[in-house]
DNA sequence: AAAAGTAATTATGAATTCAATATTCCTTTG
DNA sequence: CAAAGGAATATTGAATTCATAATTACTTTT
């Protein structure tokens, strides 16, 4: 069941730079220079310029007419609606796993939900960031609707870039993990409504908007003065 | 506030591909000869080469590793799936909506929602698809949220060669009318959560899953045996 | 010296060319 | 006569080339 993996030089392309972007090393704003990427990854400008129109497809950088690309600017406003985007197709992923998980999967998703906790017991950020990630991925892959899982990893990509802000307070937390508390009854009683309603309301995301106000693009950044 | 459009190349050979497969002109599963597209647009095989990828990553056509590219084939479970998610995001997009519409948005809509109501008792069918959508859009633009409606747009293009099938029994018919009188409700006490659940559960959404099933492509056309 | 205008340079848009892979058609063999 | 093998053809993948628009550097003028 594992997908043939084409490995077009645009995707290879398109996949290097989005990593470029994810890691900073190409800045919000920031002119990409074509010939500059050439020669960095090797390639003719022909599979680069087929993966800078793909990247811009993704949402992750945009084409100036006649004037190149540059990375995608998020503004606040821009990361809050993605989020709130991404907690609607959490919640569809709660509602439609409840009607399709099977005992197996839940019983993966409870051990998940257990070493999470131990973690929030240790304070242990990362870790927990990682687990908790598992499970909603887990949830969302139990969904069993494919178009689904694509937007919601469109969606992902696109603001991952600021997501490394990992502050939380304690208050949040404790509540986060309620949240996620409420879930694992709602998921093993396969309640699908009330599942669907504590995804979309899992503040998980909303804590990270909060947090994120200092981090996102200012707007003075690498950007060119444009007419 | 009119976005500046740019007019590629490539962007206007996709969206033109896009045509031909919307009104059925390239058939699902049909292999997409680069040299034919060529001589039709008049074009360059480079924009030709950049708008299929484009496509590819709107979800419209799939690309096969040396073998060029196709029609995406849509099954019933794909189409379902996309159902699904449209109805998410219209859900959203009500509760969003309730935070934002203006009291003369909500006038416009009432107004698209008579007019309907006046297409229904007249049983113009048509007309009705029409002023319905009309409505449907508007709440989503009311969203004030930018990247739904992105995707919103995107998941719609997917499947609009198989949403002609515009058949509706009047008891289908009078519970999504029914629907309709519940929504303009909701939206008029601006509320959200009752607006979001009503545009969730609208079963138009469902009722043209269940007429499509004979409409959507079976596995027998135009695709060529494949190792 | 600052601003405006113009030439030179550079970057992008698109067509063409070259290389590699797949397909077709024909021949050969069991 | 069917199936397998191989040459010829066509198609795709990617680099190069040509054309056009934008940017920069320079000159001129006030």
């Amino acid at each position: 069941m594992t997908k043939i993996l084409q490995r077009n030089l645009y995707r290879e392309v398109a996949d290097r730079i989005g990593d470029l972007i994810e890691h900073g090393e190409l800045l919000p704003g920031e002119r990409i220079s074509e010939k500059q990427l050439c020669d960095r990854f090797g390639v003719s400008r022909t599979p680069l310029r087929e993966a800078l129109k793909v990247l811009a497809t993704e949402g992750l950088i945009e084409l100036l007419p006649n004037r190149g690309a540059r990375v995608v600017r998020l503004t606040l406003k821009n990361v809050k609606d993605t989020y709130d985007l991404m907690a609607a197709l959490e919640g569809l992923s709660g509602e439609l796993a409840c009607q399709y998980i099977s005992d197996a999967e839940i019983a993966g998703i409870r051990h998940l939900h257990d070493t999470m906790l131990e973690h929030y017991r240790n304070r242990d950020l990362m870790p927990y960031f990682q687990v908790n990630r598992q499970i909603h991925e887990s949830i969302l892959a139990a969904s069993n609707n494919d178009v689904l899982q694509e937007m919601y990893s469109n969606l992902s990509q696109r603001i991952k870039r600021v997501r490394y802000s990992k502050k939380m307070t304690e208050r949040y937390w404790s509540q986060a993990v309620k949240d996620h508390e409420n879930m694992m009854a709602a998921l093993e009683k396969r309640d699908s409504q009330l599942l669907g309603q504590i995804l979309r309301d899992h503040l998980c995301n909303k804590i990270e908007v909060a947090t994120l106000a200092g981090v996102i693009d200012t707007e003075d950044d690498k950007s060119v003065a444009n007419s």
